[in-house]
DNA sequence: CACCCTATGTGCATGATGTCAATAAAGACG
DNA sequence: CGTCTTTATTGACATCATGCACATAGGGTG
């Protein structure tokens, strides 16, 4: 096999990777963040609920995400240093971000609706045999 | 917006945009090749009843994916010089490719429900407000 | 021949993502 | 104080998927 291929069904640490999605941590990071979790480390443990196992995800990727989600205004950001420990950038979802998830969850719905299509044309081709 | 940006649910043209899910073409390509569609500029055309608006995908990134698709074993191909006009390179999916194409429905499968799952989630806490 | 259509292919650029290293701050401990 | 560990963040580089521009070639048509 040819280096790249994904192996689909079988590789991948045996997960369903929802990587195969593109960009699909924008979503989940703005969705965590409208929920209680807040800064990018506490991010990480957080991604679990939405499929990704843990050490799956490296760190620096949520970071630069979250940058370039500031950057486009979908988030804004403060420092916490009220805790223990260093410092923690703060992020919170702005009112374009909540526009922005919710262009991602009709996008979702509709990417959902064309793999449920293509697998209705593989069965219904596998059956006609 | 940062350039790249995908503008999920309004850009790329109004189309649903299967090319979210990463290597997509590749399943397509295989499912239509047990089909009746046999040489890649014919895929062209044929890929429309997976979602593809006619012109969003070009044809060099067919021909890339046969290609390397036969490096894999996936599918085999013979030239036809029967017909006018050019030779046509014709496509057959291996036994190999058939099991390639049934991993990539049941990861696909895997996928779709991930999905449901990040909608179920945004659902629940958008109607928590 | 000039031109167009079909058909296949190559090369390059860009964008998304993974991996690894580096920086930095605060507390624990000798 | 010096340094070790944990937490948090950033930067630099490599790889992979994809899009775009262009090259090649056979055959029909004026």
């Amino acid at each position: 096999m040819p280096r790249g291929h994904w192996e689909p069904g079988g590789g991948f640490g045996g997960s369903a990777c929802p990587r195969r999605i593109a960009r699909f941590l924008e979503p989940c990071l703005l969705l965590l963040l409208r929920g209680d979790a807040t800064h990018g480390y506490g991010l990480l443990e957080a991604l679990r609920q939405f499929g990704f196992a843990p050490g799956t995800v490296d760190a620096s990727v949520i970071y630069r995400i979250l940058r370039e989600m500031e950057q486009a205004g979908w988030v804004s950001s403060q420092w916490d240093t009220t805790g223990s420990g260093a410092p923690r950038r703060v992020y919170t979802v702005t009112p374009d971000g909540a526009e922005y998830l919710a262009a991602w969850i009709s996008d979702l719905r509709a990417t959902r609706d064309e793999i449920d299509q293509f697998i209705r044309a593989y069965t219904t081709q596998s059956g006609e045999r």
